[in-house]
DNA sequence: CATGGCATCCAAAGCGCTTTCAATTATGTA
DNA sequence: TACATAATTGAAAGCGCTTTGGATGCCATG
């Protein structure tokens, strides 16, 4: 069944009915029932290739997906693809996805927006200075960024949490509970929400006068295996430091497996605050010690990325260019005063 | 730059230049070699709509990605697509993912096949007498189906791994090491690859006239979590198990915390082998006791999956229907010979 | 009653590609 | 040399949709 038939049909042109199904005003609301109600009983659906061709419109949302191997972020993409798809499946929108290896980002994502198969870009694992930038203002083509490139003149539309806003909060907390020494176990060096979270940090920490020594910081992939190596490093420390700060649920889990090992009390001994992307992998709620967590989903902002995004390509309403979410502190059994001294 | 600039920059029809490019026989070799440098030179690249309007092929693979709260195998679907990315690459195959509740599977489907844009369907998290399998054979759309579905006959075309031989091996393993006393911590009960692996098990026990008792076998979502709530719960039993069957290595890492905690070491007290789906995530060779593992590679099996898949739509070389993969079992650390009787 | 404006509707021209059918040229054979 | 055959190339017809540029008929207005 296509348009041709469907117009035949109904005894209208072709001009007509694609009108009616596309919202044009200048048809009558009678015909334009008699259309819908024709679509339903024949069960007719546009051909999506030709909508294409004839209005230019791929109906579709590029993105970059690293692939090289150690690459670490695998569960945080699938949650956030989650929450695009959510949205995407209500605007008959979807995904071209193209793997490529992080080092070949910027090629990669040439290749995807000349391809001609993609309306808008989706970005992210963004990284200080990050040299896509540069690329994508040099296309006409919508894109919004997860997250930002600090350095860089922030300029282009992105969506981004607080981290900053949210490890200094945390920090905080841990202050407010008599805790001095701390430490940080934090993403890649380069990418960008790792560097706002230790600038968090370093700002709650200056407040009181305080610094974050260098052997109380690590940066590593946020796997469950680093988290585990860093905690040990910490409290091997001849000052041990008793409120750990850590970018990850995932990498949390090791690191309260090197707490208990070292027959250590998360909440008394130790007082330890995660990022919380929302994974329902892995729930703060769940764990043995309930942990305390900076909040903020992942899917979430997948959503609204795709609201964004598609909202660009159909000219609909505009959006706000740049978008930065405020996360919740979730207090729970993790965080506790800081233990007497010895 | 299209078809028809690129054909009047080379004084040929468009005909020619199409046929040119698209491989056929019936053009001159040096005309092909004329045309194929004014591409190179113009960066002339096709319009992917018109293609697809015309051929009625979309260039395209369709898979449904389950989203539901709590569904716990992003892990595995990051680096699947990863797999299947890598060969869609080469092809200029994209995918169109659709989200869509678990429960809402056989309807998800249906809405892709027939929302004609993909020309072929993956489809994974098979459960046994799966109920997707009677709509895509009335479907005329070709599919692969990533394992298999226990109790159905298995006259699709799927790509599975042996996963009732690689428990088998893996507990016959144990029981030359002198294991007598055996749990298996799987995954959710419904899917597939769980019913074989549980079967692979209780197989290899009976040629020794041993059995698998139920309060020695786990059924859960395999996240880390559970991984240690079930090692907690068989290391409480009476009749403490010394050989441990893990269906993944996520798991695993809770498992093995539960050892450590109870005060237990690994591969000597307890031995342990857990499947490894090879993510770049959780490298069982770099657990603090290297793991033994049933290894085989997810990625791999995406890749494999998109060749056929893609293969199929562009009519090239018929592929085997069904492939299964045998697993390796790499035996490291976690293993021991059984501990002597108390 | 002629006029202009409005609400509807339609014919037809693309969008950029593939592919059928046919034409043209080159090659080989008798 | 004449004719069948093979090798190349092209013209044109779609693929199914959107959209431009009119038609058409109806109404109120003067």
């Amino acid at each position: 069944m296509n348009l041709k038939q469907l117009s035949e049909l109904l005894g209208l042109s072709q001009t007509t009915v694609s009108r009616a199904l596309n919202g044009y005003p200048e048809v009558n609301e009678a015909t334009r029932e008699r259309v819908l109600q024709a679509v339903k009983e024949t069960g007719y659906r546009p051909n999506k290739a030709a909508q294409r061709l004839a209005t230019g419109k791929a109906g579709s949302i590029g993105l970059v997906m690293p692939t090289a191997p150690g690459h670490q972020s695998d569960v945080h993409f699938g949650e956030f693809l989650a929450g695009l798809g959510e949205e995407a499946v209500r605007h008959d929108f979807h995904f071209v996805i193209m793997p490529a290896d992080p080092d070949d980002e910027v090629a990669a994502l040439r290749r995807l927006a000349i391809s001609g198969n993609v309306d808008a870009l989706f970005i992210a694992y963004m990284r200080g200075h990050d040299p896509r930038l540069a690329m994508l203002k040099s296309l006409s083509m919508p894109y919004v960024v997860h997250g930002r490139s600090f350095g860089a003149e922030p300029d282009y539309p992105y969506l981004d949490i607080d981290n900053e806003g949210a490890f200094y909060d945390a920090t905080r907390l841990l202050l407010q509970l008599g805790h001095t020494r701390f430490a940080l176990m934090n993403g890649p060096t380069h990418l960008d929400f790792a560097i706002r979270r230790r600038n968090g940090v370093i700002s709650a920490l200056a407040e009181r006068s305080l610094t974050l020594e260098e052997d109380c910081m690590t940066h590593a992939l946020m796997t469950d295996e680093q988290g585990m190596l860093a905690m040990e490093r910490f409290l091997q420390l001849p000052q041990r430091p008793t409120a750990i700060l850590c970018s990850s649920t995932v990498m949390a889990l090791g690191a309260i497996r090197a707490v208990n090992q070292a027959g250590l009390r998360l909440g008394e001994d130790i007082s330890l605050i995660a990022h919380d992307d929302v994974l329902p992998l892995l729930k703060p709620e769940n764990f043995s010690v309930p942990l305390t967590t900076t909040r903020s989903s992942l899917r979430a902002a997948g959503v609204r990325i795709a609201q964004r995004l598609i909202g660009t390509v159909k000219h609909a309403a505009p959006f706000p260019e740049q978008e930065l979410w405020r996360t919740e502190l979730i207090v729970r059994a993790s965080t506790g005063p800081a233990p007497q001294q010895p």
